[in-house]
DNA sequence: TCCATGGTAGAACGATCGTTCTCCTCGATC
DNA sequence: GATCGAGGAGAACGATCGTTCTACCATGGA
């Protein structure tokens, strides 16, 4: 049976994000990907025009892979309160799994120093998504200022997550949800 | 009049600090600072066994430096709620600063994977010196729980600041400051 | 059967990396 | 005045980087 096409370019993505996830996109050599995924630099760049080209590829791909992630399970929650506070949860949750290395897209920002970079812009857009799925949730709520309210929860998302990373202490993700919970009680009266 | 031998090696560490600071280290190469510096290859291998090592000096300088920079700015409010609620607008001011580039040990987390590293040490550390000053504020409160409302407060501040450099977004700071209002307002009930 | 296609293996290119080296200059000290 | 150490300019080393290239293999459709 000859592999489709695609099958060879999603090996090349998953295993460059892994490498990528784990040690950067400066770290991650074009000849560590090829001695892990297997794949040939040849269909490397028959896929890929350049490693920026790819490296922008893999972060695009996680980029829609973790906001469905977070958004299904933040949904689990039943009312909007629960899924607000759920986010903290969820955050804890992916801390404390194998191989957490903080967010893929904080680290890109920390290793890319040009802000107009391409990997730069699709950061940004990340959190730009995360700030109108909380939104979303916000507007749910019978407050008056929704966005802001949304902002706030952003801080203590992106404060507990940065905690996480750089000095590994994941009940930050406990702090930024009592916080949030105040929040909440201050936004329904 | 001839130079002191401390004149060259200070020349390096600032020349060397600016570079990490808007390129980040793996970008900062030795040509690069040999050029920028006008200090000679020889000289920087006099007083820095390598780039690793220096990087470190230079981490650590900067650690010093920007915590009694922050300190001394915050420590101008009266009140401890004052200097507490001081933090977000010293931030403020910070990230409208020209050549902000988010924190610099941060973007050290983002760009070196191994949490083991000598560099990420020392950024984890610049942050327990942060959450230490926090808690030195938060403990002159009559709050019945100050290291818990310091871990909260490290929140926010972690989360405006990587707000700031990954959305570019500067009014994160009055985001952080209106929910640490909230919480010094419930601390002190 | 032939041939285009997508794949692997691996050599090879030029550029750049961190690091070391040689050669020269200058100024302070004995 | 001789000596020594700090510093500058730049060549050079081996390693590694991203990228390109050649050679060969396997498959599926005309």
């Amino acid at each position: 049976m000859k592999k489709a096409p695609a099958d060879t370019r999603e090996k090349i993505l998953a295993t460059a994000d892994q490498l990528i996830y784990q040690n950067g996109i400066y770290a991650t050599s074009m000849d560590l990907l090829v001695k892990t995924s297997g794949v040939s630099r040849k269909s490397i760049y028959r896929y890929f025009i350049t490693k920026d080209d790819m490296a922008e590829a893999v972060l695009k791909v996680r980029d829609i892979r973790w906001m469905y992630w977070f958004r299904t399970e933040c949904d689990k929650g039943g009312t909007p309160q629960d899924r607000i506070l759920n986010m903290f949860t969820v955050l804890k949750g992916w801390f404390e799994s194998e191989g957490f290395r903080g967010c893929a897209f904080i680290n890109t920002a920390g290793e890319v120093g040009d802000p107009d970079d391409p990997v730069r812009q699709i950061a940004k857009l990340h959190k730009k998504k995360l700030l109108d799925y909380i939104f979303e949730l916000t507007e749910q709520l019978s407050t008056e200022q929704p966005f802001l309210l949304a902002k706030q929860l952003l801080v203590l998302v992106e404060g507990a997550i940065t905690m996480a990373r750089v000095m590994g202490d994941y009940s930050a993700a406990g702090s930024a949800r009592e916080v949030a919970q105040l929040l909440l009680k201050q936004a329904s009266r």
